[in-house]
DNA sequence: ATGATAGTGATAATGATTATCATTCGTAAC
DNA sequence: GTTACGAATGATAATCATTATCACTATCAT
């Protein structure tokens, strides 16, 4: 009974239509932009909503959570520490080694998350 | 010039003596059941310090920062989201794959979080 | 002693998120 | 078409972990 009104629409249209990890805050901002101004409450509940049926997918940063297109398969992230860029990894034999640890000690997965912190490419070079 | 005062010595000790995964709130009310009442701020400042000197670990979740023991070699956790428990896992291949992935994209890795989320074997039991 | 420096603790402030609540929307039954 | 109900909206208050302030104190070197 979750429904995708107009505003969970342009919620999604906006998170569908770029590779950016998204928050709240961002997301209300575009919005307004675009003259589709929405409460801030609405656009957490349409985030939280829209994450709950898969349609996005959300990581949870140190600070906030942040949301992303549902359409891309699944991976994790480097997050750069310098400069906040957040860039993406797949490694299928990592999962599989989680799912392994898990079996390991009857540990029922149901998620995880990982992240990688450093300096990116960019960052780096500029560390003389 | 970070200084090892009375009340850091206090906190670390609280730390050290245990396995938990202790928040701030934990570690200023197991100092008051002592007597040894500290300043919530000072519990924050101390927990920072002490993290920041090696002498504690933290780990980031969700809502807030848990601090363990420093003595234990590097380990990564499996929480339940059903009871919270917080289990540790050593996994020395899937720290190689990350190093391999961030050394693939130029990335100088500086630190890592892997959170496994699930149903610990407890709770899945009790799930019939 | 005299500073310089860092730490303490009470409390205010911050910032992301959630709760409240009156109002509105969408749809299904009458 | 009107009514009725559940869900959503939006303005705003509340929550909660954490950080900032600031006056005061402890420590240590000159
Ligand atoms: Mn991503
Ligand atoms: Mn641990
Ligand atoms: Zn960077
Ligand atoms: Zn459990």
């Amino acid at each position: 009974m979750q429904k995708l009104t107009a505003q969970r629409q342009a919620i999604l249209d906006i998170i569908n239509r770029s590779d950016k990890h998204w928050d709240a805050d961002e997301v209300a901002f575009a919005l307004k932009e675009k003259g589709t101004g929405i409460g801030i409450a609405t656009v957490y509940r349409g985030l939280a909503a829209l994450a709950e049926q898969g349609l996005i997918e959300s990581i949870q940063l140190a600070d906030k959570k942040r949301y992303e297109r549902a359409d891309k398969k699944h991976h994790d992230h480097l997050i750069c520490t310098l400069c906040g860029s957040i860039e993406e990894f797949c490694k299928p034999e990592i999962e599989k080694l989680q799912d392994l640890v898990a079996a390991e000690r009857e540990f029922h997965i149901q998620g995880h998350q990982l992240l990688l912190f450093g300096l990116c490419a960019g960052c780096k070079a500029k560390e003389s």
